[in-house]
DNA sequence: ACTTGACCTAGAGTTAACTATAGGGATTAA
DNA sequence: TTAATCCCTATAGTTAACTCTAGGTCAAGT
């Protein structure tokens, strides 16, 4: 079973050995084994788990939560409630933030609407009957 | 023509005194007026600033580059292509953000099932022949 | 044996974006 | 006129998530 040395796994997730490192210190890798000389070697399941963390950092989890989820990971079947409920608040959380995003998108788009515009015409002046007038709000 | 106070304005767009002290003393409000005595009012066009300037803050972009677009609106029609690029750059940010999210979406649906099938069964163990093992990767 | 390069830990430093405190001034109600 | 309640500035402190440095170990090649 093929393992990967902590800058061969940094490549693999897009991470630098730094933040490997400051992550296992921070309890989020418990299951990464080590050589009798300290040195770490992850599986592919341990890669597989490191992208599961990024994905929960992706949602916007801070990491002290992701490690109270790999803390759950380690207690086994008693915790499966903790788990499940910690997936679905980060569902609710991801459909919240995509609503967000949609929002500032519109607004932006917007905004390129009226820069177009204005560019076209050479100045922003050509806006200065709208509703609001102003360069930033507009 | 109606002002605000700081704490108005700041329960208008859900920030605090702080923070908007904080953003005019990095530069994002350099069109709020003051009394004679240095009290700011806020006006209703620069709520309307404020709020694109968290629609920018929603997309990611850091203050000091919030900065250099609230400096170029000063500078009149000379930085409309500046102004314009920024928001398509924004525009094309934002895109990136939300597929980013759909992918975030789909690892954590699956985790939602994974655990709701667990949680019936009473054991992660209904998993065991998945094709991958864990309880972290599955 | 020796050098090289990757690994290790402990701990200090960085950055962004607030958040809070201290000390003081102005406006309003009693 | 005095007390409360806002406002102000300057500056210090906080937090998260890295990022880096110093000093040392270890395995492989020459």
């Amino acid at each position: 079973m093929r393992t990967y040395s902590i800058s061969e796994a940094a490549k693999k997730l897009n991470l630098t050995v730094y933040t490997l490192r400051y992550y296992d210190k921070e309890g989020l890798m418990p299951f990464v084994e080590r050589t009798p000389s300290g040195t770490r070697l992850f599986k592919e399941s341990d890669i597989g788990a490191l992208k599961i963390i990024e994905c929960l950092k992706a949602t916007g989890m801070p990491i002290k939560e992701i490690k109270s989820f790999i803390d759950w990971c380690s207690e086994g079947d008693s915790t499966l409630q903790q788990r499940y409920d910690m997936f679905m608040e980060r569902k609710a959380s991801v459909e919240a933030q995509m609503e967000e995003l949609r929002k500032t998108m519109e607004v932006i788009e917007h905004k390129c609407m009226y820069y177009k515009t204005a560019l076209d015409a050479g100045t922003e002046d050509i806006h200065k009957n709208d509703k609001v007038g102003s360069s930033i709000t507009n």
